[in-house]
DNA sequence: ATTAAAACCTGTTTTTTAGCAGGTTTATTT
DNA sequence: AAATAAACCTGCTAAAAAACAGGTTTTAAT
């Protein structure tokens, strides 16, 4: 069992080593800092780091806040979002164990340009801009992790705003529902994750009426079921075909 | 002045020492590896790269092709691409010197997600994928930088997204003008880059039409001027209060 | 210089989507 | 268990944007 935070992240730089925090002992195999730990030990480095833990709905992350470092997502769900005009959201990509959130928390830049609100208890590691760069600078591999994850994370952004822009606002629900799967999956028959209506429109870039609207058309003809909040598919293959003339290369 | 190759990417490993194509000597000070060049040299790695010369509306990324590395902008102009439902392109960022074009290049994947097309007389130097790894490894630094790229062109790629999904066509097209002339900026009045209407259509996520209607609105309203294809911006700060609403934190 | 082909333009129609209004159901709090 | 709030739903209306049609101008090729 490892030690845990409560308090927000701390701009005090307290000396721990890394076994205070628990890396070493850390089950989350899909994270790049574990999966690197063997060259991190040889680097010597110290890792600072701090554990937080965030109750449903927490947001750990404020648009136009100072940029200090970023966060890895050890356990729980998170969405990532932009706001635009008054009161519209854009939620740009969601996250769950081992994901990096936090764009840009080392380099020049310094304020956030996203949000980050937990969609359930969530238990975050949070790294300090100049340890994470010390980190990256003598680690190749996990430059090189680091890397992969951004240019993937580039690719699905690419192919979202093709999304956006030529799929109906049908489609565009459509692969939400897909994206959703595929990154939370499902549970008992229901997608894995307590989304809003009005949420699955802030990622599909519509209304929430809209989303009722085809949510009802997608039930009506058995492409989904629906429990209250709770969305399952019937058969991912079927709601594929839906949209495949606009996947030609399976990027989704 | 330094070797250039006019034949397609050749899939032969030629050995060939860094020397011969010229990194040592190449005067693009923007380019990532030659930033990096120092530390490249004691890593005592040969770079196997081959140059390759694009005339105007020449595509050297096709969609779905198999991916075996990268291309660098060594001079020149580029834009960027995905196919949609028939016909349709989107565009998704414009590259110049210094650049990198091939997302994934390297990593898992197996085709590229994207097409290229060079809009003028472009030079590119093209790395493999086994070469590129090579020498991201070895070198940190290296990864560092590649790593801030695309974590950069993620920001810019997510901001679209929003962008996209909550401004009209009206402001996506003037965000559309105010991206080119960063990117490309003006030379005697007028955007440096020949663009048709589609092009902008494409980038903007709309119609021919509607760019060609929303350009004579702003020609009438004095925002821009415009002679044949090429346009020209009267007043930057002008257009960005029309979108300011959307950029409460500046990170078009 | 002539022809052909892009690219550009504008008015009209049709389609799609957002916004609004006024409900019901479900979930949460006291 | 009742009260309150949040989420969900549906029909209608209005607005925005795409598609179409039929031009003109500009650019490139012979």
């Amino acid at each position: 069992m490892q030690t845990t935070y409560y308090n927000t992240v701390s701009t005090t730089t307290r000396k721990r080593f890394s076994q205070d925090v628990g890396c070493i002992s850390c089950e989350n195999h899909n994270c790049l800092i574990k999966r690197n730990l063997s060259s991190l030990e040889n680097s010597e480095i110290n890792i600072e780091k701090s554990n937080l833990r965030c109750k449903k709905g927490q947001q750990f992350i404020i648009e136009g806040a100072p940029v200090n470092g970023l966060f890895f997502v050890l356990k729980g769900k998170v969405k990532v979002f932009r706001t635009g005009i008054i009161g519209r959201e854009q939620i740009v990509r969601f996250a769950t164990a081992g994901e990096i959130i936090g764009h840009r928390g080392f380099g020049t830049e310094e304020y956030y340009s996203i949000g980050a609100i937990a969609l359930e208890e969530t238990v975050l590691c949070y790294f300090s801009k100049n340890d994470l760069q010390d980190i990256l600078q003598a680690n190749p591999k996990f430059a090189y992790d680091m890397m992969l994850f951004y240019a993937n994370e580039l690719n699905r952004s690419e192919s979202k705003v093709k999304s956006i822009s030529q799929m109906t606002v049908r489609e565009r629900v459509i692969d939400t529902l897909l994206y959703i799967n595929k990154k939370f999956g499902s549970n008992k028959g229901f997608l894995d994750v307590p989304l809003s209506r009005r949420e699955y429109a802030e990622y599909a870039g519509t209304t929430e009426e809209q989303v009722i609207r085809i949510f009802s058309a997608l039930k009506k003809e058995n492409f989904i079921i629906s429990k209250g909040k709770k969305i399952g598919i019937n058969d991912i293959q079927l709601l594929k075909n839906e949209i495949s003339e606009h996947n030609f290369y399976l990027d989704s």
